[in-house]
DNA sequence: GAATTATTTTATAAGTCAATAAAATTTTAT
DNA sequence: ATAAAATTTTATTGACTTATAAAATAATTC
């Protein structure tokens, strides 16, 4: 009955350490000593709650997609006009920069890295998310509301390109901060693919 | 007197295995191993031309970032309409991918890496062309070219993260396709700021 | 407070990696 | 062709890293 009793909360701390040093240093820059020494214990007791780094990476990148999709969806099924399900979209996108900052660079950065299946399944719901975004744009020029002429898979790309360099450069302190780049960002967006 | 007669064509050959292994693998991920195994030859030969793996992160780098500040001021001092030197800018930024898209991608992803000095002054780089770009898009402004309300600090990190993302996808094999996505990302942003 | 369970430490194995020095080989120049 | 210079190999070192197992300690439960 190996793991079942860790305490949660003390399992998030050692996640919060891991994803820390991984947004840091990187997956392979970073050593599981630099994650045990920011918790102030041995570099062999991560092994109690991690049976090797890569689990530790793939349960960071996990927390760090979490949610992406479903509120894409919501999104969508909305009855919002097309250009509004943009700008949702981009504030949900941000949004995550906030509290799980580090969660969602190791994802965006290091899930590379990780092997097999692990790096399969995440990449599903990265391509998941992307083909949904897709289709936000695809029904906006359907709806008559975008350019007609608008490369639909361009400007999903072109979104995620200039959502994601957000948590390069933000430092995921003032949330209100997170909405004036939401609301910047689609005014850019939305501007320049109506019709 | 050490390295001066390296043949140019056999340097740039260890430089191009250097660049594809560190933008493949990460700096940390990659070992000097795996680029001398690119090259066939042993891994203490790459010594020969390097006095460290940080040495050659670091000339990788300088090459990835070679001319993008001049490339934007040549822009930035011409008669070009405000609009129009965006355009160009965003041009000038995506066509490297096509021929040094390792160099660029290592300079992006990997600079971070570097130690000291080489890491200052790359990132002195970096933020001068960020500031030339920023210009670009504050002339557009009291031009009355652009929207009088644009942020132009966050336009400016939008278009660079726009065009900085095409490099993790974009497979290097097209030179039309690069200008097409150029004038696309151009409508986007372009129609999303002008008054 | 004794027993049980959870957490951390100690000790260590096995492997990888960057870097150096000296020898060997290949290439170039005279 | 011979000498000189450039390039690569062989051999090795020491540091660092992940991971395992067993012992020690701390916390929780009955």
């Amino acid at each position: 009955m190996s793991k079942i009793d860790i305490k949660p909360k003390r399992f998030t701390e050692i996640l919060d350490a891991a994803a820390e040093v991984f947004a840091e240093k990187g997956y392979h820059g970073a050593s599981t000593t630099d994650i045990a020494d920011k918790l102030g214990i041995k570099q062999a007791g991560l092994y109690y709650y991690f049976k090797s780094k890569d689990a530790a990476l793939a349960e960071v990148c996990r927390i760090g997609v979490e949610g992406y999709v479903e509120r894409l969806i919501v999104i969508s099924q909305s009855e919002l006009s097309a250009d509004l399900k943009i700008r949702g979209a981009i504030r949900e996108h941000l949004q995550p920069f906030h509290n799980l900052r580090n969660y969602v660079r190791v994802f965006q950065n290091e899930r590379r890295y990780l092997a097999g299946e692990n790096r399969t399944e995440v990449n599903k719901l990265a391509n998941k998310y992307e083909s949904e975004l897709r289709r936000l744009f695809e029904a906006g020029v359907a709806a008559g509301d975008f350019r007609p002429d608008l490369d639909c898979k361009l400007a999903t790309l072109a979104l995620l390109g200039m959502c994601n360099s957000v948590n390069i450069w933000y430092d995921g302190k003032s949330e209100k901060q997170i909405q004036q780049i939401a609301n910047n960002y689609a005014d850019i967006i939305i501007g320049g693919i109506l019709d």
